[in-house]
DNA sequence: CCTATTTGTTGTTTAGGACAACAAGTATCG
DNA sequence: CGATACTTGTTGTCCTAAACAACAAATAGG
């Protein structure tokens, strides 16, 4: 008595791609779980014992697993082998800023081992960008031990990000316009590039490692100094859209106001909830998400309450839209949005679920992100992961 | 160069699962393609020649496909035979309205082949609708021709259903709360008893039967004489949310207006755009979706024509944000959205486009739904032959 | 009528997961 | 402390189902 559309592909099943999906569905769990025993891999895949050995054999062989001792005993019995991803394998996370070039190293298991920021000019282009990137990258690798095995670089875009080919089509805030940049990073560093919108990358990073980990119906808002950004994972699939610009939440009219946002579209979400007019309000010219929170914290005045209040309204009201439009378990906030909710959750809460629909909104859950800094860096660092997971036997990594 | 989450269950594969998968394969493509030749399967599944064979032999022997010669030559070579649902398997469709109950019984292959409607008091109770649509199965089962086989009973609900149990929770129009209804329909008739909302249905028709044919990526917006209703496909899959509520999209917020929808909520595209309002100015009382077509396809008052816009730019509004989120490939629109559409096609989309990211609106095309009447009974079938099609083998069917 | 082409059929091969039996290592209890 | 129960890893065998190859059937074209 349940219902489920069940689209998928076309495609039918050999052995041989029986064999593929469950080296993928093995190497995912001890990449998601970063380590993992094997009798739990056997207990969750509802493969037979021999047939997980096996295939962590093969995972093994191909250098992308190890194997160890589980220490401290777990109960009666022979103890179980511990499998967690190789160290030896990573990935490079590039993050372009309208001041600075962050790129960082984010191994196979979630470890952030190196990062480092060149700041830029102001304004750089693309081509500034990706230069300084793969100076970067050269630099790291001679760093690397040897052995290490690079998967490729995941770069999170501020901007419109067309997911086939990587190529940026619009970055507001870094003024970017029609940039090929996958193409052209992949040229000079000779690895595998994917480009992805940085809102959506939070979106999976939060539901993959963060506080959504495990949840399927996910609504994601993240809201930096260049306006808000969103993702949306439904029945555990991101939602991309036909050419991987969905997920442009900041951009949902919700007033009549015409006040306009980053992108010049009138009463939305972003024209409403600005970190600038807190700024403004409490004088902070030049501040970090930190400073903002505590002045948000203490805010005592009256005025201030009902500033704050109003852009909880506002927040509120795209809530209560997405709530309606997607159902979710659990709504995730980041960035500047989670010192607002922070300062009166219940308020947000109740406020959203007056907006929506009562059966909708039942069982929604507001939580902030639990990545911090780290959000955007694991969320691209996981495009080259996923493209290497789900190809394991014949992905072709670089070697440092 | 392309990222794509592959999220997806955790669970392994066994030769067992292979074999389901595949016939499912087999028997989902039939179904869409109401028939087919028996080399398009091998072409479109990639398997061997010889596995079609034996797939297809085994859905013979289940009785749920038949093979005929093709008739009409295609060219060099032998023949294909071709492959069609049997069309002794069947489900009923049942689609309750605000004064009356319609029961139909669709085909594995797309026909409507009987359909009963009976009128009701205003205002039904569940109860009401649950016995007269008993009673019409009832008598439809005994006018079957013997060998029938019955995939089971599929409901559209003009409200929110909780779809793991079919539970309505609320059908504003016809004043239901609550009702365990797929329970107390099953009991009555003994037959496995889906629900889906409405417009969930409705999109689910059109993408796989209708206008949306092979999109991955789609918005449906439904609007009949009780508001409007949504659906949404994302990436070949129905956006269903937590516990199926999504898809609510009517009751997405706007405009700073503080006029109310059927839910009660300001401000929405429901609240907005309304068939009523139409009728009003037309003085149109009681009227079918074609005559008040007729009617706004005469209009030529300036009077008219600025209500009409004012209709297609809060349309326009709300579709820029669904654009904004989705990126979809294509929107339809079906109920009197339609004709609002066909007034003024170009309008519409060029506000669409004005209101939302130029790369996220990029290649969007609106169309009109292609079903008409036979939306919602096509789409409610579709329950339960998806329950039919994903288990072929070990689903029980039961006889007239 | 002959050839090229495509498709259905049948028998064989093969990949890979399940299963069973055994070994290894841990906890519990007397 | 030793016997027993229990869980897990390992190894060899079995079995399912898809691929493959060879052949037959049916068509179009010359």
């Amino acid at each position: 008595m349940t219902t489920n559309s069940g689209a998928v592909s076309n495609r039918g099943q050999s052995s041989d791609s029986v064999r593929q999906h469950n080296l993928t569905t093995v190497l995912r769990l001890v990449h998601l779980n970063r380590k993992i025993l094997r009798s739990q891999l056997t207990a969750i895949t509802g493969l037979n014992r021999s047939t997980v050995s096996a295939l962590i054999s093969e995972l093994e062989e191909l250098g992308l697993v190890v194997e160890s001792e589980s220490q401290g005993s777990s109960g009666v019995g022979r103890p179980s082998l511990m499998v967690a991803p190789n160290e030896n394998v990573v990935a490079f996370s590039v993050n372009p800023e309208i001041d600075a070039t962050t790129v960082s190293v984010v191994t196979l298991s979630g470890q952030v081992i190196d990062r480092r920021r060149k700041l830029m000019g102001s304004h750089p282009s693309p081509e500034d960008a990706i230069r300084v990137s793969a100076e970067v990258i050269s630099e790291m690798r001679k760093a690397f031990r040897p052995g290490t095995q690079i998967a490729g670089v995941g770069v999170s875009v501020p901007g419109q990000v067309r997911t086939s080919d990587g190529v940026i089509r619009y970055a507001p805030q870094l003024g970017w316009v029609e940039s090929a940049f996958a193409t052209a990073l992949s040229q000079e560093t000779g690895l595998n590039v994917f480009l992805g919108n940085d809102a959506s990358l939070g979106c999976l990073a939060e539901a993959r490692f963060g506080t959504a980990k495990n949840v399927n119906d996910l609504v994601f808002l993240f809201a930096g100094s260049g306006g808000i950004g969103g993702g949306v994972v439904s029945n555990g699939m991101t939602v991309g859209g036909a050419a991987g610009y969905a997920g442009e939440l900041g951009h949902m009219k919700v007033s009549s106001s015409v006040r306009l946002d980053y992108s010049g579209l009138p009463g939305t979400l972003e024209s409403l909830v600005r970190r600038e007019d807190l700024l403004d309000f409490f004088k902070l010219y030049v501040a970090t998400d930190e400073e903002l929170a505590a002045e948000i914290r203490s805010s005592e005045s009256s005025r201030a309450k009902r500033l704050i209040h109003d852009q909880l309204d506002s927040l509120a009201e795209g809530l209560s839209n997405l709530v309606n439009i997607f159902n979710p378990e659990v709504i995730v906030l980041a960035g500047f949005l989670t010192s607002l909710f922070e300062f009166d959750p219940d308020y947000l809460l109740s406020q959203v679920k007056k907006g929506s629909l009562a059966a909708a909104a039942e069982r929604v859950v507001i939580r902030n992100g639990a990545l911090g800094a780290d959000l955007l860096v694991l969320g691209a660092a996981e495009l080259p992961f996923d493209a290497l997971i789900s190809s394991p036997s014949s992905y072709s990594l670089k070697s440092a």
